[in-house]
DNA sequence: TGATTATTTGCGAATTTGTGCAAACATGCT
DNA sequence: AGCATGTTTGCACAAATTCGCAAATAATCA
């Protein structure tokens, strides 16, 4: 069933780890992806008012896409007053990715070695 | 309307290229992340199939997946006789992910460097 | 040619998602 | 307290998504 023996779990295991889907559902709306822009260059926190300027969407819309980009870890939300003030998490966000790629491509190196071990021809093209 | 002056525009429209909804559309999905993961560990080319064995899809919904990962860069397809082996794109999708977490970074240091400049108070606490 | 295998496509059903509106909730102000 | 402002939540509805099945397409083999 699996195309490698059992010491490649470790860095299956991790790129499973990094695949959230929640991360690319927050990800996958035009909507959200102009509002996260919209914080990267606002690069201060903004209220949902605010935020909401940047696409045509009524507030209340607004208000669930910001939670559901909270809820992926790509916003943190403070209350201050009546107003709530999202900011985009940069760090988080970025390091995420990296540690995707990172993942993807340790998991590539670690099984195209695996495979070479066993004397197969190796990774297709790739390799 | 913005936050910044014009100068900014180069590293916002940078981020918004990377910014794009059908990569993180393609990997929104559960059963599309085993794929890739089933991809990602396999280290070979695929046929759909086999690659179908790692999610309870039926065969029609496997070729779906699939070509949407294509479609969005994940994958590379290559028909070979009947049969159409898929493959990860692993270099491409790692550095796809790379250069979003440069292009947030930059974009949130040119802009808060800007910030700094007009004197006023800077970036909220990411800074 | 006909049979078999691999993949894709059309279709309909079930589910999820994005949305606006109105109401509720929370906070601040007079 | 009453009123205004900012945000969230319930609800309904349209559009999109996912899925399995069946039929169509493509390629191999007898």
């Amino acid at each position: 069933m699996n195309d490698l023996p059992a010491q490649s779990d470790d860095c299956r295991t991790a790129l499973r780890e990094q695949l959230r889907p929640e991360l690319f559902r927050a990800l996958c709306d035009p909507n959200r992806l102009t509002l996260v822009a919209r914080f990267a260059s606002a690069n201060r926190p903004l209220t949902v008012t605010e935020a909401g300027t940047c696409c045509g969407v009524h507030i209340s819309g607004v208000s669930r896409h910001l939670a559901m980009l909270r809820e992926a870890g790509v916003l943190q939300a403070t209350k201050q007053g009546r107003e709530v003030r999202y900011e985009l998490d940069c760090g988080a966000l970025a390091s995420a990715l990296r540690q995707l790629a990172d993942a993807l491509e340790n998991c590539r190196a670690v099984c195209c070695a695996q495979t070479e071990e066993m004397g197969n021809e190796c990774c297709g093209s790739n390799c």
